[in-house]
DNA sequence: CCTCCTGTTGCAAATGATATTCAGTTAGCG
DNA sequence: CGCTAACTGAATATCATTTGCAACAGGAGG
């Protein structure tokens, strides 16, 4: 399993930075994995808490997750008002999102073409890129059903 | 000029939905038309209250960009960390940022084939668009010189 | 113009997410 | 082991944004 290479980097991340390997740490990285999918912070908190208070307090989570960040296991990827998301990108590769801004599902996508040219644009205009973020906001397919039947019954009322 | 114009229609918007035709209202609007580029809300309370403090309070600043933005005269442009860049598009054609996470500054682009793809993706996945956001984060050139002179004497050293 | 009703404003206080402080606890080098 | 620097949890602070509320001002109708 990757999980394990991921965190033997880590575990040498740590240590450049002169930081130290912790149980809270490495305790969050396994939930985080075991979460499965986008996240956000206080939603992790209380997940976390639910299942096993003894892993690590809401400090120690912000802090990790900031490490994390750093380290380049996590990405922030939709800043929705003020809710930021998630992710846990280990091994995962690279890809934007369609956000609904109904229901909230989240659909992943990647086009190499759009890749391409982004990295063209930023040759234009002697830019060094170091990360980058696509969100298309709009409707799923289900909300957009859901609005026509509804529009439907208003202008027969 | 088209600033009366769009005045004229946020006029408009405003009965349609009840509201009031107010001073502060569209005092704010002159205030962020003539602050000229992307700003924070913050940063634009402060500006109007060194300018003219009886333009309007930070509460009506806050509860007047959220009208703005709903009436779509203003769009959150860049999410970095928890601060949130404004952007006033008022006849101003659609674009995306390059943003310098080194000094702030922020280059503007815009790529027909790029949102062309983007309404493809969206196609592929039966989703209905709405507005979307490209942020990509790097280093400007003055920025990556200033990099590669520090990198240069630390390498001396 | 005057009146009245409703939406608006400013201020203070509430939120909510995230950061920080500090005192007690550990990791891990020697 | 023993020590010191890093870490942790809990409480507290911060920062942007929102909200409650009492005073106030649009603007429709007279
Ligand atoms: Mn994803
Ligand atoms: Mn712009
Ligand atoms: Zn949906
Ligand atoms: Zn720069």
């Amino acid at each position: 399993m990757q999980l394990e290479e991921l965190k033997n980097k880590f575990e040498q991340f740590l240590k450049q930075k002169g930081h130290k390997i912790t149980r809270g740490r490495f305790g969050i990285i396994d939930k985080i994995a075991s979460y499965g999918t986008h996240f956000e912070i206080e939603e992790l908190v209380r997940w976390i808490s639910n299942q096993d208070k003894s892993v690590a307090s809401r400090s120690t989570v912000y802090r990790t997750v900031r490490l994390l960040q750093e380290f380049g296991a996590i990405r922030e990827v939709i800043k929705l008002g003020n809710r930021t998301i998630y992710e846990f990108v280990a091994g995962k590769p690279h890809h934007e999102h369609l956000i609904c801004v109904e229901c909230g599902t989240i659909i992943e996508f990647y086009k190499e073409e759009i890749e391409e040219l982004q990295d063209k644009v930023c040759e234009e205009h002697d830019f060094t890129p170091v990360n980058h973020r696509l969100e298309i906001f709009g409707l799923c397919s289900a909300c957009k059903e859901r609005r026509h039947e509804n529009r439907g019954l208003e202008a027969t009322a």
